[in-house]
Order: structure tokens, then sequence, then C-alpha cells
DNA sequence: TATATTCCCGACTTATTTAGTCAACTATAA
DNA sequence: TTATAGTTGACTAAATAAGTCGGGAATATA
């Protein structure tokens, strides 16, 4: 079990918009020097936070992203699900097809997994952008 | 973020195999034909749990595998960790290499990551092998 | 002792997923 | 009118996971 680079990048692109938004919005190409995360690939990943409007984007010179709601209103689980991290470990579905119908002992296992699931995904709701970007850390590197 | 098929059919195999562990030891060919893994597969991830001494085997005709403890005795996160499912989120590793000290806001996320490898390590290190095989589930099934 | 069964083990192949790139476009500030 | 910056789909490369193969060694039983 891991998680991708993807969610992690996602994440970490974000405490550093939240950390660095002031006025203007801030562009992919400023955190991509500052967290060395491929430009490239950051573009697909706001891509995708701006489909699930955790941002919003504006374009043109001086443009870029700003956080389209309080970093206190954004719950990491969204994030992750955004860009696609789902934190589903297994599906019955594949298991189903070779005659796992959630009765025989195939299935023993599936409520751990469930039960996994859920540990997971209430660890990312509880967890918001805010409680990573903290202003403090931001000043002391300056 | 997933857990892989490999944890998931060690975990199913060992619940297999305590439910039908009886006089004698239980052979992979038993367990395969029973949970739908291929053999070869499961010969793969028995010699790991043996390494991992989870499981003895006996060779030879009427061979096959045993726990080599109570299953109350045998913690989910051991077999994991035994097939190599590392529960391990991050490694910041990588990271250093690009600047990565701790001190960074590259690192601001990596506290969040090492909870979340707490988090879901507890998880597993709470459940026991004995949790997930019920004899009752067995005998409805005969 | 011969044979079938079963574990043992390294090397190999294939499939899937992740990571990252490219090219061509649209909008907008200066 | 030009440079900057987001938009988008398609593409490639790298890594990982999943699964297979072939040959070997141990042992119960006939």
């Amino acid at each position: 079990m891991k998680l991708t680079s993807k969610g992690r990048y996602a994440v970490m692109a974000l405490t550093d918009l939240t950390l660095y938004y002031k006025n203007g919005p801030v562009s992919l190409r400023d955190i991509s020097l500052r967290q060395n995360i491929s430009l490239l690939y950051l573009e697909q990943i706001f891509l995708k936070l701006r489909k699930y409007k955790i941002v919003e984007s504006i374009r043109g010179k001086k443009g870029g992203y700003r956080l389209s709601r309080k970093a206190s209103d954004i719950r990491l689980s969204e994030i992750l699900s955004a860009v696609d991290e789902n934190v589903k470990t297994v599906r019955c579905i594949k298991h189903l097809k070779k005659g796992c119908n959630g009765k025989s002992i195939k299935c023993n296992t599936h409520k751990l997994w469930d039960e996994l699931d859920g540990h997971i995904n209430s660890f990312f709701e509880k967890k918001l952008l805010s409680d990573l970007a903290h202003k403090n850390d931001l000043e002391k590197r300056l």
C-alpha cells in the first residue's frame, strides 16, 4: 500500500499555494520552482483540482490559481479524491465475477477492507488544508 | 492508495488455512481451488509467510502448511509485512536528494504522511487473524 | 523401491499503473 | 501585439505488480 506522488504533489502544491497567496494568484511556474515538481505535471494536477472546485484559475499574464474556499474549508479527502487517489483499497467487483457473492468464505475478508477504507478515509476527512499551512513555517524561511 | 492483491491473497489464504485446518496440514492446492488463487502465486506468497515464521511447512505427500502459532497470536500487520506490503506511504529519502531536509516547506507535508502511516499500521496491529476466521462462517456453507 | 504429491526457489514474462512529456490552443495584462 | 499563463488530449517511458515456468527436494504410501 502506498500513496502515489500525484496525491502527495497535490497536497504539497496546495499547501504552497495557501502559504504564498497574498494579493494576486499564484502561478504554477512559481510552485513548480519552489516545490521542485514538473510544471507540466502540475498542470495536469491542477486541472483536476479546478474541476473539483478546489481552486479557481485566472488566465493570462499575472494569472495563476487561488483557492476557491478558505483553507480551513478544504478537507484533504477532497484533494485526494480530486486527483484520483481514491482511498478505496479493494473493490469486490472483480471477485464477484469469480463467485464472490458476499456469503462465501472468499468474502470473509471483505469486511476487513471496508473497515480499513473507513479508517483511512476518516483520517483524511478530519484533516484540513489549513492544518498543514502555518504562516510561521513560511516566515522562518525568509 | 491501494492494497495490492498480494497482501489480500495472503490474508484470504491464511483465513482459509485457519478455518480448514483440522488434523493434517492444508495443501496450497486446496486453498488454491477454494479461494480461486493461482497455485503458483500462492507458492510465492507462502514462501514468504514461512520465512517470517507465520506458517510451517510439511513436505511430501499429504504435506501442506499449518499456522506456526494460534490465529489469535498472529497480527495482520505481520502478514502484510511478510509479503512486502509495507504500509509505508512515503519515504522522504527520495526528496532529500532534491533538497528536502525536514526544515523547508517541501517537508511541510511529511508529518502528515508519518501520521498516516501510524494510523494505518495501528489498524493492522490491532487486527488478529482470529478476528477473520469464524468457525460458524464455515459451517454455514457445509 | 517406485511413484505421486507437495513444498522449494530463482528466473522469467506480461500486464497495469504511475509519472512525466509534448504540441497546439485560448485568454489576458501590459 | 506580445509575453505570460492556463487548457486539453494524446502520447511515451519507467516502475511496479501480477502471474508463470521449469526444475528440484522431501516424504507418505503402495
